[in-house]
DNA sequence: CAGTGGTCTAGACCACATC
DNA sequence: ATGTGGTCTAGACCACTGA
């Protein structure tokens, strides 16, 4: 029983993962063809965040391999983030609503430990505007293109902790301005989950000191020139393509940044 | 052949670890338990940073177990940085030596992209002193503990980067001020291997921005009063003791840190 | 060449979720 | 009771390393 060339039946070949320029004629193994072809139902949002993907008996009876090979095609996938798997219940589409608060997404806490978190955010502006160099850089854009720009503060107890100013390609992300204006979501993320089907998997920042300008110091509530961490986040969805550049200012006579 | 109770030969067995208090009769799978063994062996100096472990097949006759499951447990070493596989070569523990530069241990770099690396440090001082409040309450310590303070400057380029202070608990690390004054080594972790066998698997960090004092600015050339990042690291070793305790001041006109 | 890790199989049994 | 993921086995074959 020769099952060489399993190559008819749904995704298993080269372009599965519809990234182009795949290097040569390194071969991959065949876990990782599974793992491609499924990251990429679920980047066509097959199966969406929350949901639940076929079990590993059905998918290796789908490829056509076994359920060990199609088993660790899966466990990588949860390395990555990209689906979460709860013994007797099943595989899900990974999600950042619920209780997925990695630290990674949320690096800010108070100095007695508790997490600076984001649903006590207050929208100070929603707007469409044109992409500057550091944005359009961050975003891989052109400059000019259109971006949603989202400002707001981020308080913890009675007090401001972060000001963030948010960049969202209007491309990708259309009309996310009007939905954020209307929405005011406690977690940006899951609404990019619920209205574009884009799961951030991962952010790289980039943290550096500065003095806050004075119309930063009103709103963190801190006098001018104090000094402030100044935290530059890019996002990346599954397909590795950024869809969020942030600017976060954080004062931190009572905060800190948090790398575990 | 039943190989139900396969305790009698090496460390399987639950205090593998040396670790106490396990939290009930939780039953451990067999992978997890050679993987204690396994790094219950790394933590004796079984075997060193840099050398070679048995093969799976041989830990697998000596276990009694199957390959796939001492494969499992070797894996998870993998994933814990504490062991690295070359195919065709064999598995070995892992060491800051080499190639090895994560970077979670080297956060620092210059804006155009650049390293901060560690093998252009200053030494500026090497002593032994009674840990302060803020050092034993990192390292675990009561407040006078004997500690090796080590303060010394990072440089990239012709210009200087981060300041540190360094503290190592003279208990584990017995005269490591000398040691250091002596080697003024590119590495300090790589030190604490050679010297002490110890690993330094993994860091926690807290950023916080602040104003330079007089002798940061002047060590940095920088003015005074210039803001500054303040990274309070702790350093944990294979069980999961903190070994380190440091304090790095850097300037970030020209550098910043980054979180990927 | 012999020895290493890396892949893959086809099955068995278990613990846990859900209905 | 059924279905899920989680563990474990005993073997096969492959690709790579190094003497």
């Amino acid at each position: 029983m020769t099952k060489t060339d399993r190559n008819d039946r749904g995704e298993i070949s080269d372009a599965a993962t519809g990234d182009p320029a795949e290097p040569d004629g390194a071969f991959k193994p065949i876990y990782e063809r599974i793992r491609e072809a499924l990251v990429f139902r679920v980047l066509k949002g097959e199966w969406k965040p929350g949901e639940m993907l076929p079990t590993e008996r059905t998918l290796a009876d789908e490829y056509g391999y076994s359920q060990g090979t199609v088993r660790k095609a899966i466990m990588q996938m949860v390395a990555d983030g990209i689906v979460t798997r709860q013994s007797g219940r099943g595989t899900f589409v990974a999600s950042h609503a619920g209780n997925y608060k990695p630290n990674s997404f949320h690096p800010f806490y108070r100095d007695d430990g508790a997490r600076v978190s984001e649903d006590t955010s207050l929208y100070l502006q929603c707007q469409l505007v044109a992409a500057e160099a550091a944005v359009a850089a961050g975003l891989r854009l052109e400059v000019g293109a259109a971006v949603s720009e989202i400002i707001r503060l981020r308080r913890s107890g009675d007090r401001s902790a972060v000001l963030e100013t948010i960049y969202l390609p209007d491309e990708i992300c259309t009309g996310a301005h009007v939905i954020v204006q209307r929405e005011r979501p406690s977690s940006l993320y899951v609404l990019l989950e619920r209205h574009y089907n884009i799961l951030v998997t991962h952010v790289e920042e980039q943290v550096r000191a500065r003095l806050a300008t004075d119309a930063e110091a009103a709103r963190l509530e801190i006098e001018a020139e104090a000094p402030v961490l100044e935290v530059e986040r890019r996002a990346m969805t599954l397909g590795d393509h950024p869809v969020e550049w942030r600017l976060m200012v954080c004062k931190t006579d009572n905060f800190f940044y948090l790398r575990r």
